[in-house]
DNA sequence: TTTCTCACA
DNA sequence: TGTGAGCA
């Protein structure tokens, strides 16, 4: 099968590591400007080696959201922003679908 | 060579 | 936000 690429153990999204200049040219952005969104608390990247940042698929996933939203013209402090009252969406219809299963009866 | 922090414009 | 100095 060529199935093969799918399924590896290294495919977690917590995993796969990359340097700051990795997701720099990735993103096409730079460096400097990950940090910046580290030090308004968009995201926080493991240390590890020397104190130098560690990204993984999640964190290069993340950035992905903040820098289109810097795009639009958002910035970073509203980002972090819209990313909580996301995650509290999430939650709220979390609570929903089990409210309704106690209620739906 | 790359990344780090700090600082300046 | 981009760039440079000095260090590990």
């Amino acid at each position: 099968m060529v199935t093969s690429g799918v399924g590896s153990p290294l495919d977690d999204s917590s995993l796969a590591f990359y340097t700051i200049g990795q997701v720099a040219e990735i993103l096409g952005v730079q460096p400097a400007a990950l940090r910046r969104i580290e030090d308004q608390g968009l995201i926080h990247p493991d240390r590890s080696g020397g104190g130098q940042r560690r990204y993984s698929r999640n964190e290069v996933d993340r950035l992905r959201e903040v820098l289109t939203l810097t795009d639009e013209g958002v910035t970073l402090a509203g980002v972090r922003h819209v990313l909580e009252l996301r995650q509290r969406v999430t939650d709220l219809e979390d609570e929903l679908a089990q409210a309704r299963e106690h209620s739906d009866d």
